[in-house]
DNA sequence: GTCTATATTTGGATAGAC
DNA sequence: GTCTATCCAAATATAGAC
């Protein structure tokens, strides 16, 4: 007889219920702010009182961490939805940094939980930082297909997004500052890192 | 009878209490963060119980709004100590963003207090923000010296320099990362926001 | 799996004696 | 001004019945 790969009825009524708690979660974050979220509002949340939470998830912080996995997964989704990028390497990075902002701009707190990580004792588990490696990974072949490489500009370009971000969302919350910005912000950072792309911006 | 504008013997010795309670707070900063603050653990590093605290702070956010312009008060002083800036604008740039970088940096709670303003429900009184405002106007003083005028320009290097700066604190604390990097970013922003100056760095 | 009840800790802040 | 004693609220997490 041959299993298949797929769950049972009862892992996919867990896995499912998982689900709704972190949608939940990502709920009370928008409107608690991250690190308000209870055990006991978010159980209330999805019609439960707190020590059933403990069915689903060991912990607070292994809720934080499945929803720090998620964010990047969704992430990687947006982009990967951008489907093939322009030819012209400043334009394609143009793109990527524009959808990266949105995405950002749109959940400040999933920014908070993904890039400044203020959450006090919080660390991501070793599979959930994988995730967000990857998304590192191919701001990395965006980069280098300008001709751009090593840690430097990368950490550079790390810095000034999310500088921007982190400001637009503490000024302008909910504005298009960051969509106005990013062309020239692009512009600045590729004619500086790689001089020989200046006025290749078509 | 005249009454000299000097405070009295209880006055002062308030006032220096005061002192030392704020300069315990910084310590606890450091070592515990800035959330990690407890009342009871800062009255005990003074030496008291924390009701005795209540003398001297109406709340703990006071304690917070006292060590936010008691930090912005210190960063002017830091940049007044510079003495007079070099005349070429761009290295006086320079000169004011290297000591800013490592103000912040040598300290990463202040830069959570003053710049990132990440404590849950605490926004600084008026009088305080007026501090941190001069910080601002010394910047854009600093700009305009450049031919560099407007909001955007403004938003920009902040953008900049404090993403750069939680970069630098969240993944190199203690290195030097930001002092190598401070040439070429003003020199990014400057050829950016004041083309007339592009190669008079000098 | 879910519940009630509760342990445990921790925090800010106040009352009132001295 | 400082203390003891205490209040009050909130939070995570566990024990054990159903």
């Amino acid at each position: 007889m041959i299993v298949l790969p797929t769950l049972d009825r009862k892992s996919r009524r867990h896995s499912a219920t998982r689900d709704e708690i972190l949608t939940a979660a990502w709920e009370l974050a928008r409107s608690e702010g991250l690190a308000g979220i209870s055990m006991r509002d978010l159980a209330a949340r999805v019609g439960m009182r707190s020590p059933s939470l403990y069915t689903y998830f060991t912990s607070k912080h292994d809720i934080y961490d499945a929803m720090f996995a998620q964010g990047w997964r969704a992430y990687l989704e947006r982009i990967a939805a951008l489907g093939k990028l322009p030819s012209n390497p400043r334009r394609a990075l143009r793109r990527v940094l524009r959808e990266w902002g949105e995405f950002f701009v749109e959940d400040p707190e999933r920014f908070v939980l993904l890039c400044q990580r203020t959450i006090p004792g919080f660390e991501p588990s070793r599979q959930s930082y994988a995730v967000s490696l990857e998304a590192v990974d191919h701001a990395r072949s965006v980069l280098e297909s300008l001709g751009i490489t090593g840690q430097k500009a990368l950490d550079l370009l790390f810095a000034l997004t999310t500088g921007l971000i982190s400001q637009q969302i503490a000024n302008d919350p909910g504005g298009d500052g960051w969509t106005r910005l990013v062309g020239d912000v692009v512009d600045m950072y590729v004619d500086h890192c790689a001089p020989a792309e200046r006025g290749k911006g078509a």
